[in-house]
DNA sequence: CTGAAAGCGCTTACAG
DNA sequence: CTGAAAGCGCTTACAG
């Protein structure tokens, strides 16, 4: 009960006007005279009027709200995402409407259809599952202009998409620690799906990630080998028990490539209580460049991702999206480029 | 333009009743025949009915939302604690619209004139700044529930607040460092008003610390030196800076607490380029116990508050605001504690 | 520039 | 259990 307060009608009364007209001087819209336009305000003043945004959005057909889904905000690379969604809609005009889905596909699905309901302009989505688009298709179908951020989905040809060059990014940074002579490198990844040719292409960053791992490794004449790959869930204290295993091997990696920061942190951790020298003994590369990485020792390599502009971008493209309308206009896809920054994890010095 | 689809109306019309009966049907409220209900939600599905909530809300007067205001969603603080804000709201029921200050005290103001008048059935505020909360009242005064959260925010005496007992954390900081000996004990912070007397006594958890630090000085006998004060701002390069500084002085400081994360990795960084042993020649407290602080060697001494509880402690506390309809009742205060973590920044070992 | 009327899409008494 | 009517609080043609 949001306690109801005074509607327009009680201010058109206060002012001696019709309720079009106070709406007219409240609302900024149409002809009002400067004298009936200051009567009006004043009334409005005095009475303490807000506008029922609800009532004005049914009549309009536009909330200027967006709808941001995401699977964990309190994870760094989201929330500097979302920063990035937020600053750019939010001097447009439009509040964000968020949901967290603890990437469980059930809550994704709840949150597009309360959002729908809510009438949100339009939604940025970070997928849950790569396999299942089929709530997306259809809050496109309804009308609601759908951007995917950082993860493909299936299903979805409509949407427009922004993401990262993960096979790249893998790829550069395998090169990195080939050229530094490594031939053992190995990778901790929370792919689900392993086999290098498995037909099941991954759309998501991990896998895809690990793709461009094992594409980096064939094209320069080394056969992937399954001891190197450790599988871990998605947290620090998996990814240290993964790392851990692999260090424990007769004919350990003498590189590490980490296909996500939250793992990189329980890599990192591993290889120092493991007591091996980096990088020396072992080399390591993370994702993401996180404050913390440049206050160890040695300084972690990383891939650097664009977080931020992944989310202005984001913003950007659903902003256009919502000025159109909703005429039908071809899917736009950007891709952006990560970039290796070397540092002491990997370079003797 | 949320292209508009199929209304009641069509709903009721392809099924063969009243409106009235359509809304009982879809909406569950109400008594409706099993058959009836069938025939309803057939035509609704074949349709492609959704709700329309806003004209949902605006009839039922409550939109099932809640407002979220903080000045950096990107900074772990934030995150952390929104991730504990909409674990407890989304299960029973709530959204969240979010809005990001950035700590610009307009915004903020914008912020919660949008959220009223889109009818959101309460707010959770972190503030921007302590002086000034005319625009919370006004926000309680239209019947939107308020709860602070971290921040108290002065001539708010009827909001609810959820805050960290930021006195006794940094007493409990200094009483450790006391403990080890030290009596030259710095403090790098990003409070306003240094002055260890000063009459504008500082509401924000920054100028809180910093009078613990104060005080637990005088407790033990020893007159604040202000040339061991650092001053920052809200930023690691600033920190960085000013922890350089007091390590420049003739008298250096044995021992430094900070009163932030952020803060705490600009002074890591600067004691680790000043070449000082840790704790031997410098012992160093931060505040929020980070994944990196375990990461860093010596790892680092923290004053852990629990921020994920102090989501969702507000959280609950809106719900049962909003429970409570808007019957007046007197503001609820929660203080949760914080907890000193010694570790090897300051743990001779 | 101003007003009277219609209507957005629901839910809520009120009858039956 | 079902329906006809009223109404939530606005904005939008349509006249004047």
């Amino acid at each position: 009960m949001t306690g109801n307060g005074p509607s327009l009608i009680d201010v058109a009364r206060a002012a001696g006007v019709a309720t079009a007209t106070a709406g007219r001087a409240l609302g900024g819209y149409g002809q009002v005279s400067a004298r009936t336009r200051e009567r009006v305000l004043a009334a409005a003043a005095e009475l303490g009027y807000r506008t029922n945004g609800l009532a004005r959005s049914m009549i309009t057909g536009s909330t200027q709200t967006i709808g941001v889904v995401v699977t964990d905000v309190a994870n760094p690379f989201f929330a500097t995402a979302l920063s990035g969604i937020t600053d750019v809609t939010h001097p447009a005009g439009f509040e964000v409407l968020l949901a967290n889905t603890g990437g469980d596909l059930d809550a994704e699905r709840r949150a597009i259809t309360v959002m729908s309901e809510k009438r949100v302009d339009g939604v940025i989505v970070a997928a849950a599952q790569p396999g299942e688009g089929a709530h997306l298709k259809q809050a496109i179908g309804a009308g609601v202009p759908v951007v995917l951020i950082d993860r493909l989905v299936r299903g979805v040809p409509e949407a427009d998409t922004v993401t990262i060059d993960n096979e790249h990014a893998a790829t550069e940074a395998v090169a990195h620690l080939l050229e530094l002579g490594h031939r053992r490198i190995g990778v901790i990844t929370e792919a689900v799906s392993l086999v290098s040719g498995s037909r099941k292409r991954g759309l998501f960053p991990s896998a895809v990630r690990l793709r461009g791992y094992f594409e980096a490794l064939r094209a320069a004449g080394i056969e992937p080998d399954e001891d190197l790959v450790g599988v871990a869930r998605y947290d620090r204290g998996s990814a240290y028990d993964a790392t851990m295993r692999l260090l424990a091997h007769a004919a350990p990696p003498t590189a590490l490539l980490c296909t996500d920061n939250v793992l990189a942190t329980g890599a990192y951790r591993a290889v120092q209580d493991r007591g091996l020298r980096m990088p020396g003994e072992l080399s390591l590369i993370g994702f993401d460049d996180e404050p913390w990485t440049t206050l160890v020792r040695p300084e972690l390599t990383v891939v650097e991702q664009p977080t931020y502009e992944l989310g202005t971008r984001a913003g950007r493209q659903l902003l256009d999206r919502i000025a159109d309308g909703g005429r039908p206009r071809r899917p736009h896809h950007v891709e952006l480029h990560a970039k290796l920054v070397a540092r002491g994890s990997t370079l003797p010095g």
